[in-house]
Parts: structure tokens; sequence; C-alpha cells
DNA sequence: CCAGTATCCTGCAGGC
DNA sequence: TGCCTGCAGGATACTG
């Protein structure tokens, strides 16, 4: 479920809750994750170690400790970090449990298993496999300039594109067709069949779509919670993703859907062209 | 290199 | 009600 907006969401939640607190010891099941989760590996390194202010690329939260090293996480699709009391009850799927000095715990949810936790030595991050290959930040300044000359020469649907991670980081299924929604572009238009200016208005509008989520929480469809447990409340915002046969907000004629590129992708016929 | 598809896994909605 | 099928917000290994 967790897109840009989600994972900041839980990055400041983590910020305001978690730094200086101490690790003390480490519980979970190794399961076969996105990248193998290694409980007995982390076990032997955290514990000791303070949490200090965690970081976010794309979709990566990289939870740093002193002495130096970073906890890396990934929601993959069904993702949760709970940070409970440790008298909290148990979800199902719960696979890594970090126990604190403060009687909370640090908890990864991850049904689906698309998720991954690996812990990085303060040298590995620049060639991890997970992180060395990732786009720009689109919350950076000067997307509208960053972005075209990496769709202008492609072939491929924007749509598919913006959720290329080697591109631009942080963008999935649902802020892709809401962006692309606000700056009235057919989501299967080839990228090198778009303008510049057309793609400086996708880059404004993505920046717009992220911030907004971000502000309201991030969007809460069935799964996604911050580490307290509360929703986001973007969803009510959301004006073409799942609302195919709904009304276009914009100009009325009827939503429609498809897969592009294997993921379903709603778009307004009329004004998205 | 690029574009498109299959695949990992569980939960759940919808159809019969 | 109950069973079955297909689909879900992601990333990547593969094919052509």
């Amino acid at each position: 479920m967790p897109e840009l907006p989600e994972v900041e969401t839980v990055r400041r939640a983590l910020a305001m809750e978690l730094v200086g607190r101490q690790i003390t010891a480490v519980r979970g099941r190794s399961v076969a994750m996105r990248r193998p989760l290694d409980v007995a590996g982390l076990a032997t390194v955290l514990p000791g170690r303070r949490f200090i202010e965690p970081r976010r690329r794309g979709k990566f939260l990289l939870l740093d400790t002193d002495p130096a090293g970073s906890l890396l996480l990934h929601l993959g699709m069904s993702g949760v970090i709970q940070l409970v009391p440790a008298a909290a009850p148990l979800k199902p799927h719960t696979h890594l449990i970090l126990e604190l000095e403060d009687g909370r715990e640090l908890r990864f949810v991850d049904p689906r298993r698309f998720g991954m936790a690996v812990w990085l030595e303060p040298g590995d991050e620049a060639d991890d496999p997970s992180l060395s290959a990732l786009g720009i930040e689109p919350l950076a300044p000067g997307l509208s300039h960053s972005l075209p000359p990496l769709i202008r020469n492609r072939r491929a649907p924007i749509k598919s594109l913006l959720l290329d991670q080697h591109l631009v980081v942080g963008i999935g299924n649902i802020y892709a067709a809401e962006a692309l929604w606000r700056a009235g572009i057919h989501p299967r238009r080839a990228g090198h069949r778009i303008s510049v200016a057309r793609l400086a208005k996708l880059a404004a509008n993505l920046q717009e779509v992220l911030t907004e989520a971000i502000a309201e929480g991030g969007t809460t469809l069935r799964d996604f919670a911050t580490p307290d447990g509360n929703s986001g409340y973007f969803a009510v915002s959301l004006q073409v993703y799942d609302r195919q046969g709904e009304p276009c907000a914009r100009c009325g004629a009827t939503l429609r859907a498809e897969a592009i590129g294997g993921r379903m992708t709603a778009w307004c016929p009329r004004c998205q062209r």
C-alpha cells in the first residue's frame, strides 16, 4: 500500500517517538521476504544501539542508529510499523520485534511479505542493491526541470514510467493515477509524445498531490496505519484511483479503468489526452 | 538498453 | 453459507 506519502508519514511519526530510544533485545522469526529476514543476525548487531533521526529514500525507510548503521526497511504492499507497549496484543504476521528500553516495542508486520528489513553497516549504503539504482526524489527542488529529460526519450506509457523507481522514486499506482489526472495526460500516452511543457506541469502536479497526501497523513485504503495505529485521510481526496464508473470531478465524463503495464489504471477519457 | 510479462505471498471481495 | 477465482497499493528477474 505504501507509497512516498505513507512512508514519509511513518518516518515523521518515528522521528517524533523513536529518536533517543535504545534497543534492548530483538525477537521474531526469520522468514522469506523480498530479502531474507535474518532475526539472529539483527539480534547480534542491534541491542545497545540508540535510534537517531530516521531518513526516507523513495519508499525505503532508513532507521539510523548510534553507533552508526541503519535498519533498512521497505513496507512492500502490506507492511506496517507499530510502536506499541510491550503488552499490546501481537498481530498475525509480526515478523520482527525490537524491544526498547522504555517498555515499548517496534514491530514490523507484513502479511504478504513483499517488504524487507536488513541491516546496513555505514559503508554498505552506497552500493546496496536496493538503494544504488534509485532515481530522483520527486519532492526535491527542480522536478519540472529534472523530470522531462527522463521521460522524453522513452516509448513506454507515461503511467509505467512514473512507477519505475529507477527514474523517479516514491510514486506508486495511486499517486501516478492522481497526478496524471491533475495534469490532463492520458496514462497510456508514450513518454516521448508528451511536450516538455506538459511534463513540467505533470512534475508540478506530482509534487502537489504528494505534498497534499503527506499533509493528510497518507492514504489508507485497507491496511495502512501510522505506528500509533491511526489511518491516513487522503483517501477522501482521491479523484480517479478506483473511481471507474463515477463521473469525472472536472468534466463529468464517466471515468474508466484498464490494466496498463499489468496495473489497474483509472482515468478520464475526456479530459486526459 | 528498453518494454512487457511473470512471480513472490496472503487476504479478501465478488461470483456462483 | 461456502467454495473458488482473481485481484491488490511493489520490486525485480526474466524474455524477446
